[in-house]
DNA sequence: GATGAATGAGTATTCATTCAT
DNA sequence: TATGAATGAATACTCATTCAT
């Protein structure tokens, strides 16, 4: 039990991390406020976490996985690659939506924050592009996609859904899921040519 | 003369500042360094910009006031909507790789380097989604392209030539652009299925 | 048996104080550390003193009594006067090389760990100088000794010993004690005059 | 003029900083303080001084040239061995008084503050033993001083007159400054046999 | 205009001490 | 009685900004 109230509170401490680094960026972000947020005292923080820095990295760490592991398993529960390019586009844009202020400071922070985060980021990058490279090879294979390039195909997927959903970062808008993904896929599934 | 002189050191202050600010990012980058690289005093770069923060805001602004700019006017230039569209992944390919640092710094700081950058930041990639859409349009009219949704076609572009490109920000490798525009048309084009 | 246990403890925070105290000085040691030392928790050492100041003035005191116990005792049982003051001698070299890094703490700390620390060590001073001052009378009395100041011969004596000795602090020879000895009673008794 | 107003406040600062440090030791002193003591704001002491620690380096450095210039040039000045001897305890006893608090602090910190200032203090010394040794020797020569090891000597020397003026460190006596001299010249030159 | 010396607001981090278990 | 998780007071240092020269 105690090494439960002792995992329980690290997520604590977590997730008010993401509350207030969101909000603020990592630099204006102040530990007393993380503190306060998580309900505990100043010193507590770093009993859990060595450095401020650290702290916001495992926060960052800790979204990503979420991230691919749940593109990883949902795919994996489907059939048909076109509905799996659907798949990712609903979790995507169901992270998006969810992580708003979180996905703005990911890009951030040149040789600022840790190098240790940017392979991370980088990493989970990757890994989403194999999760969608995996999927266009097989419906190459299937002989439901033509023979295109699976890598630049799946890099090309991820930016064209990350564009139009991140547009959510800036506008406020809200949007009509069912036809964003439908357009989607039929402009990625057949180009534009007429 | 004066007055050139004066616009000069303007000029000269916000290269400096592109340099330290791509180096650095934000908030390590030093008032002092910068003044130092442009060979001036401290002090006298308060006489051209009234703030650190407001110095790096017309320093993002320039550099993406060239960047829409060129794109209006080198697409302009040339026939065939399919050949305009290739222009563009050209000049968003130019324009990272020479501006690689500073392109990181772009999408960051939520709430903190200040709105009316953000604002205006948007207001750069609506104007490359307005150039692009307008684009689509013409060659829907012209029966070139098939009749999808211009707005979203647009987003999607970009957002897929920034994914195939922005690569290049985070893994060193050199690229064959022909080959990459060639592929990137063709997907756009034909999509991927069979 | 529990008194025992008690008595034990205590002496065993108190010497794992010394060792922590002499190695780092009285601000760097920390608490911790001197529980741990001592097998304990660190709760536990405020069972047992009420603060680190306290802690580290007891352990102090007891160092010094230690000193003044064996110096008093020592000379009672010697007979001859300038034999006495080899002993002290004897005394004094020993205990610097026993508590060498201790030592170098004894004269910090101008305002700072605790005026009443201060009062004891000045009080160990004056109960050596008594002592050094009545083998002195003593031997004025019994004509061993010409007639000097007391006082102030026992403050030259200690002093004198204590800087010839305390070279050991800071610089790490070793030294022949006997040969040391027998060069700093004959200059004590004989002067430097030709 | 520039030049010397910078000498100026620094010098400024380093007074401040022997108050401070002299009446709190290291640990307690407050930087603020000193800046304020020295009529400047906090951060300009950090323009002259790299860090507390450095500061703290200086002023102690400071003080001890000052005390070994002093006690060269004034021996150098005077004829006859023992009065040199004579002039050695004038002018300790005149730098004690005068350092009162300051002169609490150099034994201290083991392991603390610095080890470069450790190796200055040993070697401030080691150069008025050398001084003092120099003496002994020209006295052994000229036939005034009898066959005494003359570094033992010097050393006996240095820590007899500190151990009598060093009292003023503690009790806050006044002293009959000829009347101590005089006696401990005596009990030097002539030990204390009868 | 240009400068850079002076400034002080702002903050991560440490660690003695407490107290619930 | 012993413990160690939790606490928050306390402080050196940075750097954008100012302003006298």
């Amino acid at each position: 039990m105690e090494e439960l109230t002792k995992q329980d509170k690290r997520i604590q401490i977590l997730r008010a991390a993401a509350r207030v680094f969101s909000r603020h960026g990592f630099y204006k972000a102040k530990v007393e406020e993380i503190a306060k947020q998580a309900g505990i005292g100043k010193g507590t923080v770093y009993e859990y976490f060595p450095s401020k820095k650290e702290l916001f990295q495992e926060m960052i760490k800790k979204s990503l996985e979420q991230y691919t592991d749940l593109a990883e398993k949902e795919t994996k529960s489907i059939e048909g690659c076109a509905e799996k390019l659907a798949k990712i586009i609903d979790i995507h844009t169901h992270f998006v939506t969810a992580h708003k202020d979180l996905a703005k400071i990911l890009l951030n922070d040149p040789g600022g924050v840790g190098e240790s985060l940017k392979r991370w980021m980088m990493t989970t990058r990757v890994r989403m592009i194999e999760i969608i490279e995996d999927i266009v090879s097989s419906g190459i294979k299937q002989g439901v996609f033509r023979e295109v390039d699976p890598t630049m195909t799946a890099q090309m997927f991820l930016g064209a859904i990350g564009s139009v959903v991140g547009k959510l970062l800036f506008f406020e808008e809200t949007i009509n899921h069912k036809d964003l993904k439908e357009k989607l896929m039929d402009l990625i599934l057949n180009g534009i040519s007429a």
